[in-house]
DNA sequence: TTGAAAGCGCTAACAT
DNA sequence: ATGTTAGCGCTTTCAA
């Protein structure tokens, strides 16, 4: 039925060109076994493998070598994650590169599943993978202490909560918010308001971004308004997760700042694109004019940002960057080639910083 | 340095339940070795399992069975691809969940790397993967048989190109460029333009909806007129795949609709979302609206069709169905328990059908 | 009802 | 310079 191709083994190479299959391995696979083999015996073995096709077996080497050149991924199961979302795709792709550079492999783990503890512990119990870069992943996921009793080779992307054994690459929250809130007081704006998430279950980063939006206006002397911080006192209730829950929150935020009247805000920040866009496209629907009557920024630089017109300014996030640090750091732990190399065994966190990408939907202050 | 901990091993669970592995592999594995274990002895070895926290070691199991429960994704490596972008993402999100249900696992095979040929075969020949589902694939990839020469556990999504021995997933292109020209005609629009790509390399399935769209407006007998078929003869050039083609195609599509005065279009129909979402911005730049002065659509009901202002109506494609049906195709032949039940040999083409998402963007001619 | 042992394909220590 | 062999952890046949 399903044909596979009977693969060549060490053995049939080792047959056709007259010598051990322990030479065979040397040669084939640069192992450490004869490193003295004669150059017409390499010739020989190799001119064999090549017309055999031969390539070694994943598995047996696997066991042998105790290391799966595999990594895994992981993202929460929530509705609006998965790599078919760019937040997500961005920084497997940097990851994958490192994958590539060092010749291993990468693992989804589970996706959008059930019993995501599980899953991430299994593919460790089981060996098919060596290192584990765990994405969104909070304090409501209880299991982190767990996964990292059974390995610590594992590294999560934007974590800010209090399992401070978990190695973690940053983004600097606090540092995007000042960027962005300087971008607009540099456009004469002073009365900005600041869309906060409204889910059941807010992200630590989310938060953050609040509290860092609630001391900047602070330290820069804008103004400071309660009414300028859409968060859930005005929605009036908690978003469940299974809404589209930034589009709900940047069209209420629109509905909420456009009735405040002569006090609404002269430009808005959203803590992320997607609630960015959303209000931005509610206030147009009601004649507001962006930029020109009021301006919009995001954060996160998702590709939405390019996609909608006008264009969303917002601050990047570099995810790619991240998701290469993740899994460079996590081979450089495991490969047996360069384990020797690795670092000692403090906690990682490394921070990386935001850039403005000014556009269409922010100007100067009329 | 990296601490994983100790697996325990059949030899742990055995010594700690005074028993053999050949009984602990029959119990804690489901395996088919010692039929006849006495219920106590059951008991008793899983409870020593559990209490070590037994997991069968993956690269052992596969060694032995020959078949490593892995399946792989392929995207070309086009740099406007990778699961970053909604559209692979979306047919993972099907692949994965046929996963899960059959304990399968789902290894990102070179998403954005060189040398895919050798990759796609490798995994094969490697025995690390035991299906492969190719997305995006087209003539242009002339190792396609060289690969099912390796394997014949290859499946395709939205392949429409000459290897007939690839088995494949396919969209109805003819019938969703037909419901999209249809839906414009019940809302009396009969000068209908079509935005055909110009890229250097054009996807099968993208020409074959120009065709169809050719077809389509013969036979309903509307506006038949070459000025209203956007492509290359009025780009006067070719785009190049490193472009942010859509964004090109539909910017340049616009100004050419609006260049034809009294003659333009009332309607335009776009091969892709993107390159619709980037016509209608241009034209709402230049003070045109949407839908009241034109009305626009796309074609695949990307995620961004709804993030846009206005949203924008599609014809979905339905991704997750195509790629849940390819993972099940390849596990359903390759898993042990299940290749008896698997069909004949003859070549799978299941076609999926469209579906019209009516949004914003289009409206009744007025 | 249970145990012993061969073997999956590979690596590396050791023997020749 | 090359060959022999044990063993990685598992499944399964066969013997007890």
């Amino acid at each position: 039925m399903v044909r596979t191709r009977n693969r060549p083994t060490l053995k049939d190479v080792a047959k056709l060109s007259n010598c051990s299959i322990a030479v065979v391995s040397t040669v084939v696979n640069n192992a450490k076994g004869n490193t003295l083999v004669s150059d017409e015996m390499r010739q020989r073995v190799n001119q064999a493998a090549q017309h055999l096709g031969y390539r070694a077996h994943f598995a047996s080497r696997t066991l042998k070598e105790k290391c799966s050149r595999t990594l895994g991924v992981y993202f929460p199961p929530v509705p609006w994650a998965g790599a078919g979302y760019g937040y997500e795709g961005a920084m497997i792709r940097g990851v994958e590169k490192a994958c590539r550079e060092f010749n291993y492999d990468l693992l989804l783990v589970n996706m959008a599943g059930d019993n995501d503890a599980q899953s991430c512990m299994d593919k460790f119990a089981e060996s098919r993978i060596d290192g584990l870069v765990l994405m969104n992943v909070d304090d409501q996921h209880d299991w982190l202490p767990r996964l990292l009793d059974i390995s610590s080779n594992v590294v999560a992307v934007d974590y800010s909560g209090r399992v401070d054994q978990l190695h973690a690459m940053l983004f600097d929250n606090r540092a995007a918010v000042r960027q962005a809130v300087e971008h607009l007081a540099a456009l004469g704006h002073r009365r900005i308001g600041f869309i906060s998430s409204c889910k059941a279950r807010v992200h630590q980063d989310t938060f953050e971004r609040k509290l860092a939006f609630i001391d900047t206006v602070k330290q820069m002397g804008l103004d400071d308004d309660d009414q300028l911080i859409f968060d859930t006192r005005f929605l009036g209730r908690v978003i469940e997760p299974d809404e589209e829950c930034c589009m709900v929150e940047g069209q209420q935020a629109a509905d909420h700042f456009l009735s405040l009247g002569d006090q609404r805000p002269t430009a808005i920040l959203a803590y992320n694109d997607l609630s960015a866009v959303a209000c931005m496209h509610r206030m147009m629907a009601q004649g507001v004019r962006v930029p020109n009557d009021i301006c919009i920024m995001g954060i996160d630089d998702a590709e939405l940002c390019q996609r909608v017109y006008p264009t969303l300014t917002s601050i990047s996030h570099p995810l790619p960057e991240m998701g290469y640090a993740a899994a460079s750091f996590l081979i450089k732990r495991s490969a047996p080639e360069l384990r020797k190399t690795s670092q000692g065994n403090q906690v990682v966190r490394q921070i990386f910083a935001p850039t403005l990408i000014p556009r269409q939907s922010t100007a100067a202050l009329r």
